[in-house]
RNA sequence: GUGGGCGUAGCUCAGCUCGGUUAGAGCGCCAGGUUGUGGCCCUGGAGGUCGGGGGUUCGAAUCCCAUAGCCCACCCCA
């Protein structure tokens, strides 16, 4: 142990790395049917870029990120979420505010948080952001999506929860009668939460502590405070995802832990998590591209937790024993001049898009038929002194254990033959 | 930042309560059993500063102390 990986910080392997090829792939496939296009932004950013858009009051800001001056004496950021690099680059690249932009993203993350179940310090994220629509119905289109990406991987137990959490008109009234609620229950409320009431009333909202939680069920809803305009988007917002056939809870409860979002928020969760339960969250965000310098652009956004989400299909996958199918080739040679030309043959096999094994060794038989076991080939090609004298070689079928002779020249003509 | 739990082979763990000869098992890995044939089986082998450090003791994986780490939960979030 006297090397490790940095607290909270992982290294992806096999067999779990299939998974994310999966999901990559999945990913690649959907959202372009979307329109989406995928932007890669710097792991670095100055430092500005998330304290001016997340919100300096926000426990990411406050106390979660990698800060630190590189040489030039200049703060910078390891990113901590996805959205404000996009809008930064948006800003950077698109001068049109007329003009729909929709990006998609995935990589690494960093919050320097105490690591638990589904939570480290890099972690990676999968995320979308939709430029210049301000329709709600984009809302409702924006989340089928990530419920049609879930579907897609056969996830089954990922819950859809939604809110709207007003706009700069309606919210502070909320916020104000939400205070004063608080304020005057104070007694019945968790040491927490009588913390969060001066500083963030809205987290008290999501306090697990069974008394605040029905305390707040009590209290003021946001929903009899929103704006005639929010309340109307809301509904189509509810509207469209039934149109869409996306089936979701509406939770007054679903307050996001990021600043800038406006009217409608969801969250994905899942019960097949330990406490860290979501595995999305999203929103609307029409002040952010304002805020951080850019035209007053509308905009919607979401990102997933992938390590979340590989641990979901893990679990729900774990039922089924994983089939192994065979497929590739194994040269077991005898000799040098057979591994010689073994060393040949495989190139031409691998260029043709085949999976080679070979032994460099010399191994006995044995030992190279054992490693061609496990390798998973489906063919193992045995070539010694009198096959190379005759141009040919054995061709056994590790399924079947038959074998035939073929000539060397004839490899691949002989393994595209055979039904695969 | 707060609380609880855990550290012995690549992995999963036994041994620790009641300190005592070369620290074990299963799986995995390598080799042999058939000097030209895999899986099953049999035999053998490699692999361990018992997290690192200090202390008690004739003697510490085992008892004590303090450290770094891992896990889980709170906080918060993906």
């Amino acid at each position: 142990m006297s090397q490790h990986a940095l607290r909270g910080m992982n290294d992806i392997r096999p067999p779990d790395i299939s998974i994310w090829h999966e999901v990559e792939k999945c990913a690649h496939e959907i959202f372009p049917r979307y329109l989406y296009q995928e932007i890669r932004t710097p792991i670095l950013e100055d430092m500005s870029v998330f304290t001016r858009s997340i919100g300096d009051t926000t426990n990411i800001v406050e106390k979660e990120m990698y800060v630190f001056q590189d040489r030039g004496g200049k703060w910078v950021a390891l990113r901590p979420e996805g959205t404000a690099p996009v809008v930064r680059a948006y800003i950077e690249h698109h001068g049109n505010p007329d003009e729909v932009v929709r990006y998609y993203y995935m990589g690494a993350m960093y919050r320097y948080e105490r690591p638990q179940q589904g939570r480290f310090r890099e972690f990676h994220q999968l995320g979308a952001e939709v430029l210049g629509i301000s329709s709600p119905k984009l809302d409702a289109e924006v989340i089928h999506m990530v419920d049609v990406f879930f579907k897609h991987l056969g996830i089954k137990n990922a819950v859809l929860e939604i809110n709207s959490l007003g706009c700069p008109i309606c919210r502070p009234k909320f916020l104000r009668a939400f205070f004063d609620f608080l304020h005057k229950n104070e007694d019945k409320l968790c040491s927490d939460c009588k913390r969060r009431m001066e500083k963030n009333p809205l987290r008290a909202l999501d306090c697990k502590n069974p008394g605040c939680d029905a305390l707040t069920r009590e209290g003021p809803s946001i929903h009899d405070f929103l704006c005639e305009d929010c309340e109307k988007d809301f509904d189509t917002v509810l509207e469209t995802l039934g149109l869409l056939k996306t089936e979701y809870k509406v939770n007054p409860k679903i307050v996001r832990g990021l600043d800038y979002y406006i009217k409608t928020t969801f969250e994905f969760t899942s019960n097949a998590l330990g406490s860290q339960n979501a595995i999305a969250g999203g929103g609307r965000y029409d002040g952010l591209v304002r805020l951080m310098g850019g035209p007053n652009v509308p905009a919607v956004g979401f990102a997933i937790g992938l390590e979340r989400l590989v641990d979901i299909i893990k679990a729900e996958r774990n039922l089924t024993a994983p089939v192994l199918n065979r497929k590739g080739l194994f040269f077991a040679t005898l000799g040098e001049k057979a591994l010689q030309k073994a060393l040949v043959l495989a190139q031409q096999l691998r260029n043709a898009n085949i999976p080679v094994g070979l032994d460099y060794e010399g191994k006995s038989l044995k030992s190279q038929m054992r490693k061609a076991d496990k390798m998973g080939a489906e063919f193992v090609m045995v070539i010694g002194d009198s096959e190379l004298e005759k141009n040919e070689a054995q061709l056994r079928n590790m399924s079947s254990s038959t074998e035939t002779t073929i000539s060397l020249d004839q490899i691949l003509q002989a393994l595209q033959s055979i039904p695969a």
